[in-house]
DNA sequence: TCCATTACTTATCATTTGATAATAAAATAA
DNA sequence: TTATTTTATTATCAAATGATAAGTAATGGA
């Protein structure tokens, strides 16, 4: 296995990958939500509660910026924020009752396509598919260094 | 092998993915760059001959805007472009001398980072991620419906 | 107590990106 | 030939995103 072979084979891999996700998340539509904001409603779904401070690491975006888009989707009744009682300046933010309805809509949604994706594998092309995902994600995606 | 679990594997999966493309290539600098333009070029770099068109659809936006992004490109000689000889509406987008030299550049550093990812890696462990990149992109990620 | 640090916010400005209309030139179909 | 379609461009405007300065409030250490 020559590395320089397997690092081709990664580019055009990961090629892939962020183009199937393009297309299984082009048809989530939530109505007057930009890119970034529904990247961080993903990752507050996922990881809920979670400060700005997270959120601005996880999105590598600044404070000031996150703290701006959170505003918006406050605003908006998409999340609510609630601060540490231990240390006050921490604030926790949550998705609302409409929030979790959006973003479970979202992920609906993006599972129906999905399931399309694999819907003539076998028993055994789903076990495969669940080793390999288990095995890069152990040797090159989840290397936490 | 339940849907639904794999479906919840996938979403951590493609999450980590696009984690860890984030970290290699956020150290390629390249003067004055933005990362639209970064893209063009590396698609470019893959794939030329391509016509506007091609970046158009691949990259997802429209011809207009992917019309000036190249403009730019070629005013900064790291792009240049042919008219086809056959169908001469058709114009084809190659790399110049210089766009070449700094998408080499690029690639050079992101494979750098990568062989670290992989550095401890056992004659064994490489053959897995080769054999489950393989899968992965037979069963989930190549489906060219 | 005083000072430095941390977490977050507000405000502002520049740049990037997206959307759309209008145009031109070449190819193709009627 | 004329009309339609395709490919690409230019121009313009709006919106999203990024960068930075300044400020507030709470915490924690000296």
């Amino acid at each position: 296995m020559d590395k320089k072979d397997l690092f081709n084979q990664f580019v055009a891999f990961t090629t892939a990958v962020h183009q199937v996700t393009h297309e299984l998340t082009q048809n989530v539509k939530i109505d007057n939500i930009t890119p970034v904001q529904y990247k961080i409603l993903e990752y507050i779904k996922v990881s809920q509660p979670v400060t700005p401070t997270e959120i601005s690491d996880c999105q590598h975006m600044s404070l000031p910026n996150t703290s701006r888009e959170l505003r918006k989707l406050q605003e908006r009744k998409f999340i609510e924020k609630i601060s540490d009682t231990e240390d006050r300046r921490k604030h926790y933010v949550c998705l609302t009752k409409t929030g979790e309805k959006i973003m479970e809509d979202a992920f609906a949604c993006i599972e129906e396509r999905f399931q399309q994706l694999i819907q003539y594998s076998s028993k055994k092309d789903l076990e495969d598919i669940h080793n390999a995902l288990n095995i890069l994600d152990e040797k090159v995606f989840n290397t936490k260094s």
